[in-house]
DNA sequence: GCATATTCTGTACACCCGTACTAATTTTTT
DNA sequence: AAAAAATTAGTACGGGTGTACAGAATATGC
């Protein structure tokens, strides 16, 4: 039988949280399409009527793993993104601590992507994903758009310079999977190469004419 | 019955690929989770027999659909990139000429999208998929070298300018599907724009110190 | 125009899914 | 220690899946 708020007891919101982090473990080594219930009740070793105890449906069970990588994400950039003294640094930092989130939690990445990559078959999980995505675009935009103002950036678009290091942070996750050695700190070497020039407060050849 | 080989005649070709560009619109249309064997059938009007017939399994006719839509892509690109007189020349048609495909084949691009998104759960599509993402990746590694190589670009690595931009192109059809609205050839220009700038020949600020 | 091969329909089947539900068990409260 | 509440196990069910298959319909070859 079913409490009145089964969620609200201490001993619920853990368990909540132990099923999520079994949910992101089948996720990620079986993919979206064999995550079943089933699938993770057995890897808790538990039976599957605890799922359907502790969420009302498997919906809301991915959308709680999607919230949880998310936020851990957001608290790991917090964390790193204390007040630079320049907006190129804030912009390294960035850089850095995105790469190196995605280096020590591969799992919560690999989950995360398949959850956002089905996201159309997950009531809820669409709206989840556009929001997160035009935050993160946004935040990044006031940086450049900042760093432009103070005479740090050259003239190019904050938005376009936003949408190209999401995207290839982004694509950065692909890498480590289909290549276990793939180097990052070389990546993050080259990828900061790259903005610092497109970025570069020097007129091009091209701007001059 | 079956004969003996039923994809050789050539109604049998022609059917299938009727079929898979069925298999495209449901995915398009409705994502990869919710394109079952009877849904196609369902929309071609046809018994769900005539898959089993046409196709051995399912799993061929995703890959169907992959293969149909990046040698139609291949070919788009082949149409387009003629003889430019530069190498900045042929970065700028590269761009351009994916962004118009792009626009123009949003279907295609969003089934293919589906079925690269679940790949995982489908035999032999992974293979498939990294090799295109290979192809890709090498085929812009190989201008951006010859580009530097020739003196048109300045040193930054080939590798990083080759995995940002087709990162960014494909992300872009993300935000064609968000918004419809989405202004193309603005994107187009700005992007140009930031790959301009990032493959300056000029050395900036930050290299000369 | 008849025999043969091909294509298609419709149904059947075994399987797995998410959820509902009952009963047993454990924990908490009184 | 008894009663109440919360948690868990186990099972059942309706529904959808991909594939197999038998037979009807159509096209092809002689």
């Amino acid at each position: 039988m079913r409490p009145t708020e089964p969620k609200q007891s201490f001993t619920g919101i853990a368990r909540r949280e132990q099923i999520t982090r079994a949910a992101i473990e089948v996720l990620a080594s079986d993919g979206f399409a064999a995550t079943s219930i089933a699938a993770i009740a057995d890897r808790l070793e538990v039976s599957k009527g605890i799922l359907s105890y502790h969420f009302p449906a498997k919906a809301e069970l991915l959308q709680g793993v999607v919230t949880l990588v998310l936020n851990d994400a957001a608290s790991w950039m917090k964390d790193r993104m204390g007040r630079a003294n320049s907006f190129r640094g804030a912009l390294h930092t960035y850089i850095a601590s995105n790469l190196s989130y995605l280096d020590g939690h591969r799992t919560e990445i690999l989950a995360l992507t398949e959850v956002l990559a089905n996201a159309r078959a997950v009531l809820g999980v669409p709206e989840l994903f556009e929001r997160s995505q035009t935050e993160a675009v946004t935040a990044l935009v006031a940086l450049f758009d900042a760093g432009r103002a103070a005479g740090e950036f050259g003239d190019v678009s904050s938005r376009m310079l936003a949408v190209a290091l999401r995207a290839t942070i982004d694509s950065t996750s692909a890498s480590i999977r289909l290549d276990p050695r793939f180097d990052l700190s070389r990546f993050e070497h080259e990828l900061t190469h790259l903005f610092d020039r497109a970025t570069s407060p020097i007129r091009t050849e091209r701007e001059e004419a």
